[in-house]
RNA sequence: CGGGACGUGGCGCAGCUUGGUAGCGCGCAGCGUUCGGGACGCUGAGGUCGCGGGUUCAAAUCCCGCCGUCCCGACCA
């Protein structure tokens, strides 16, 4: 390919509204436009990489078994109904109706095409398991899409469905496809981490996040810093503190606090650390009230108190909840607390002792309320919301936090698809039963931004060798020489002759826009055919990944590429 | 949907407070000089000032409504 010819014009300044890095430097390589919020056109140079991120996956998905075909994007409502997403997945689900008043919603995902489909196709023991994957573009009318291609309202995904006889053998497939993420992941040398993710409200079912780590992405997990634990922030747990050996028990008393409705203000009027006061949060679920306690300092993780509950409904005490139960809001202590409320504490609060805390009362906060004495735990539950420099469960070391793009996230379905679609198959003793599902997704233009992400300078994007749009440019640094000229289009020709994908820049712009140019799109290797360098023989090499530079006589500049080229990440 | 900011040639911006001929830089076209880290000179093309309404002799500028975009939050493969 001739530069001089290339669908790019790359930008010089930043776009006004990319904030995010690989944002940024995709719309100035001219790898990506927008067309509106959220989706975006993928231009020659983004469609390359996104093709060799396709690859891998698909080499991969075969290798690992799977077979590949292609769903429609318009689908049918019908089975969205039965399966209960149409009103589940809310206003992320594009709709449309056809011209005989039919819903169809263009596909986020393809559960409710896949399943009944294996159902018509493969439908004894003998057929199973199967697994089927396509690569295609998905639709989420996403709440707030945002940073480019990170989180867009079109993107492309891989998704595969796998279908099982029973647990065994969904396991089975699920490690399968574990083990195939890891290598699609390493291929494509990302930076990334595998964490066992919230099982949230799907019921309870083991899911795997790959997470990519950026300084943009959404999503936060901790890290230990001695490397031995990693863990969703929804699902992490603090090592609590020991336990007071011999607290020095205070007595109970109660303390003025006009006013100080917040932990802030009690412990500005008392002079006290926050973290000396207890935080007693009060929730509703399934029409009982249940009080959370956990150090002034920290916060509840709510959805860890809804997973404890789940499949009830946990909602935080409103201000009716408080007027009806006769509780003072902003000054609810757990000494008050009758049998009737269900008293949870986090294993923090066993290494606090003397705490104060609401006495219950308008206006009064007690001072040195005791567990056991003052006051009772029902259960001790992880709740709290995990923080950076907390104790890492396993060995006590200090936790970061750190932040990082889903790539890749896998589950377990179990029957969760198929019972409602009534997807079954004859088992051997000819009973019907509902297949062992699982799913498993890769976002393609997701790694190709998260890529960008963890692979760039100042001057622009440094591509890994295997999604680099071209491996190698030719540089022609003086288009008006004619010896020049003829080397660089000699050692083009000659590299692409080896099968190394090259381009020359043969643009009539001077050598510096190239230059910039090049650093700014991350060729992996740069070769400079200028007249200086052949004025001493040589044409002069660059590797982006590191942006050494080197020289090699003009008649081995292939072979010099060429190595260069195997250095590259 | 809540909070914030922004919308002026392809891109980045000024002009708006105090209404009166629509500007600058980059890019684009032509000519010339330059030519290994985003050159310079001259000439030129290109704009419903997001859209609609209102005020006014007169609106990019003031008022009302809407739309769009980005950031934070809620939410989410």
């Amino acid at each position: 390919m001739r530069l001089s010819v290339l669908f790019a014009r790359t930008l010089r300044e930043d776009p006004a509204d990319a904030d995010a890095p690989s944002h940024r430097l995709l719309l100035r390589g001219a790898f990506i436009r927008r067309l509106m919020a959220g989706v975006y056109t993928t231009m020659p140079l983004g469609l390359r990489v996104v093709r060799k991120i396709e690859r891998i996956v698909r080499e991969e998905m075969d290798a690992a078994g799977a077979q590949e075909l292609r769903m429609p994007i318009a689908i049918p409502a019908e089975p969205w109904k039965q399966t209960g997403r149409w009103g589940a997945y809310g206003d992320e689900l594009f709709r449309l109706r056809d011209r005989h008043g039919r819903d169809l919603l263009l596909g986020p995902t393809q559960e409710e095409v896949v399943t009944p489909l294996v159902a018509n196709e493969f439908p004894s023991y003998r057929d199973l398991p199967v697994n089927l994957y396509q690569v295609e573009w998905k639709y989420r009318d996403e709440l707030r899409p945002r940073y480019g291609l990170l989180r867009g309202r079109e993107f492309l995904m891989k998704d595969a469905y796998s279908f099982d006889r029973d647990e065994d053998g969904l396991r089975r497939s699920y490690d399968v496809m574990y083990r195939a993420y890891e290598r699609v992941f390493d291929r494509c040398r990302l930076d990334y981490v595998v964490v066992e993710a919230d099982p949230g409200t799907i019921g309870g079912s083991i899911n795997h996040e790959f997470m990519a780590i950026a300084d943009v992405g959404e999503d936060v997990f901790v890290r230990c810093v001695n490397g031995d634990y990693l863990a969703d922030t929804e699902a992490a747990t603090p090592r609590p503190p020991d336990a007071l050996e011999e607290p020095d028990l205070e007595p109970l008393a109660e303390v003025a606090t006009p006013g100080a409705a917040t932990i802030d203000a009690v412990a500005r009027q008392l002079a006290i650390d926050p973290s000396r006061t207890l935080k007693c949060m009060l929730f509703e679920v399934a029409g009982d009230a249940v009080a959370v306690l956990v150090p002034g300092d920290r916060e509840v993780n709510e959805r860890k108190l809804g997973r404890l509950y789940f499949p009830e409904v946990v909602r935080r005490f409103e201000d009716e909840d408080f007027a009806a139960r006769g509780f003072v809001k902003g000054f609810v202590g757990p000494q008050g607390l009758g049998d009737d409320v269900t008293i949870l504490a986090d294993p923090i609060v066993r290494g606090g002792a003397n705490w104060v805390t609401g006495a219950n009362a308008v206006d009064v906060h007690v001072r040195g309320a005791n567990a056991g004495r003052d006051f009772r735990v029902d259960r001790y539950e992880d709740l709290v919301e995990i923080r950076e420099g907390d104790a890492c469960p396993k060995d006590g070391g200090e936790l970061r936090l750190e932040r990082s793009i889903v790539v890749g996230h896998i589950f377990q379905l179990g029957t969760s698809y198929s019972e409602p679609l009534q997807a079954r198959f004859a088992d051997e003793d000819g009973t019907e039963r509902a297949y062992q599902m699982g799913c498993y997704g890769i976002g393609i233009t997701r790694i190709m931004a998260a890529a960008a992400e963890q692979c760039h300078d100042d001057a622009g994007l440094m591509w890994p060798r295997v999604m680099a749009p071209y491996e190698v440019v030719v540089i022609l640094a003086n288009h008006d020489d004619a010896d020049v000229v003829r080397e660089a289009e000699r050692i083009y020709a000659e590299l692409a002759e080896r099968g190394i994908e090259v381009v020359l820049d043969d643009r009539e712009d001077r050598a510096g826009v190239k230059f910039a140019d090049a650093d700014l799109v991350g060729y992996p290797v740069q070769v400079v055919v200028g007249r200086k360098g052949l004025a001493a023989g040589n044409a002069d090499l660059k590797l982006r990944a590191t942006n050494d530079r080197s020289s090699a006589p003009i008649g081995s500049a292939a072979d010099a590429a060429v190595d260069l080229l195997a250095r590259t990440p």
